[in-house]
DNA sequence: TTGTAAGCGTTATCAT
DNA sequence: ATGATAACGCTTACAA
């Protein structure tokens, strides 16, 4: 089996609170240099690792962070739990992915609270769904150190919350600067709520200028590409006039929907503009590469961390709430004119 | 703080094993209707819920998976992931992720070591970076339970491993097929080695024809894709002749490679058949859609998790090495004569 | 400078 | 049918 400090006490004729003593360098001044020589000698050779989970039983530290998300495969959650994963191990701590979706989201809280989680990150969009704000509520006793991911409309204290209103502003300015003239809302129906920032600004905009939204709502699909790809061939089938600029709500949609214009000869930006969001890299490399908003995942998981440690140690400090901008990123798939012509025509650009 | 099985036999007046029998329902039939009936009742008003910390130091599991893997950002690893989190997730077990680097294999190695793990996905290709073959002699005392993932040769007892063979044999006769003469092969540096199955079958195929491999090594970069397509206005900068057709080693490295080549004016496939490997599913939504190699993850992940639930419960259980064939689909990228054409003019067509 | 002992929250083996 | 008690491996206050 495992060897235990106690295994190594025996070994040399100590006690075991020596061994630990020296073994976690807490007290270890206290020792006689022989002994702590000895000690570190006998783990070395033979091969002491310290037990974690009878550490996290003892001390008030379990050393462990969790990560509680929506269960779906997209492009953003991936990246984000690369993120925090890194951070997390860098400092001594591992990260455990908790995914829940609206079916088992009240369980997979449970679960998450049965670990005794130093702290969580808690995609806060999942406080939106039925269940998890009740379960809240009713685990009054003990909430972890939490901080809310990407929303700011939370019950949680601390918060990194992306914001759209410029990027979008910007965007639909663009849009209509390239000579869009009517710009449609491609998302899963769910999205159309004033709570999605992105679809209330460009409500806003819209409406600001007299126009009403185009929404389009996505079919189900076993992914969001194909979804996408599918709402836009219904769409056309059913003879619905298409707007002449789609602003998607990922680039992930956006890809199956420039894949549906294209098999329907429908040529992008020349007769549809297309943005996305998330800038998901690939999305540079394309034929006509995406104009997409860019979003800093990195600071946001840094600036997260950092308030979920801050919160860790100092339980009573103030609340601290970041909001983050997204960028635009200019690129092919709205490029209506040519550069030049797009500058030299608009004082106020936006973007790279 | 937390509700204790102590704190609810208090409550109530009873000790604290009779409600810990009732509360895991193990000895629970030998406890009066009544008594349980209370325990339950006190246990769901005062919010109990057991501490999986205390459960694991007592007992002799701790629901604790770990996947020992690169730290990358691909897209495979990524998915790899997902499909292992939602496999163990299912089975009431969490999943912590360790990543690891050259240059920290082994302490990555040591940190998952400490966790008492039930079980371990090992991305054994990590086997073959200098360090960890020698941290898993040095820790002969206690190994736990694992399997191997995406290599037969390792040094684990259990592995799934993918096999390239068939599909990268079936790709170089598609190639040669619609005409390719020069086949070239795009990958790290490191890869190009008989260790990498698919290079080494590669380079068997090419060999066979009496021709040698051309192996274009990705320069350094930020991303694969971005590495690729350097790599690939490199070479044309410095007047290489590009072979006809490059095989590279994975999607996200081809979509850099379609991009310089585009922006070199050298159309795919007409010029250039361009063959990638993974299957990232955006790939199928390109302008060119991608030929590729497609992977059984999810089988593979489904097979690892049985052969290491199966390592789990039955140590001393006999091997398991299961090896799983990638498939070759073809798409428009190496599609250098019609569908039709195609067809008919070879019997033997593989893939979808 | 080192040893003794209590305790973290469980589970499980004894008694009763 | 229920209770007392030991044990898992560790940390730490207190005693020597």
């Amino acid at each position: 089996m495992r060897v235990t400090i106690k295994e190594i006490a025996k070994e040399l004729g100590l006690s075991h609170s020596t061994v630990s003593r020296v073994l976690n360098d807490r007290q270890s001044s206290i020792v006689s240099d022989t002994t702590r020589d000895r000690i570190l000698d006998a783990a070395r050779t033979m091969g002491y690792r310290p037990n974690r989970i009878a550490q996290a039983l003892k001390g008030e530290q379990t050393r462990l962070i969790g990560v509680f998300m929506p269960d779906g495969r997209d492009y953003f959650f991936r990246e984000v739990l690369y993120h925090l994963r890194a951070l997390v191990e860098q400092n001594g701590y591992e990260l455990i992915p908790f995914a829940a979706s609206h079916s088992n989201i009240n369980e997979s809280w449970l679960r998450l609270l049965r670990w005794d989680l130093d702290g969580v990150f808690v995609f806060d969009y999942l406080f939106h769904m039925d269940g998890l704000g009740k379960a809240l509520e009713y685990h009054t006793g003990y909430v972890p150190p939490m901080v809310g991911m990407f929303n700011p409309n939370s019950q949680i204290t601390d918060f990194v919350a992306l914001k759209f209103n410029n990027a979008v502003n910007s965007l639909m300015q663009h849009l209509v600067d390239v000579g869009c003239k009517t710009i449609g809302y491609v998302a899963p129906a769910t999205s159309f709520v004033p709570l999605e920032e992105r679809y209330a600004v460009y409500a806003d905009f819209l409406e600001q200028r007299g126009q009403s939204p185009f929404s389009i709502p996505l079919v189900e699909g076993e992914s969001l590409c194909e979804a996408a790809k599918q709402t836009i061939d219904e769409f056309l089938s059913m003879n619905g006039s298409l707007p002449d600029a789609l602003f998607c709500q990922n680039d992930e949609i956006a890809l199956g929907v420039q894949s549906a214009l294209r098999s329907h000869g429908l040529a992008v930006p020349s007769r549809v503009a297309l943005a996305g969001c998330d800038d998901i890299p690939y999305m540079a490399y394309l034929e006509t590469p995406l104009t997409t908003l860019t979003l800093p995942v990195a600071t946001a998981c840094h600036t997260a961390w950092k308030a979920l440690q801050r919160r860790m140690s100092l339980p009573d400090s103030s609340p601290m709430q970041v909001f983050l901008e997204a960028e635009l990123t200019i690129r092919s798939s709205t490029m209506r004119i040519t550069d030049r012509d797009y500058v030299s025509a608009n004082s106020l650009i936006t973007g790279t």
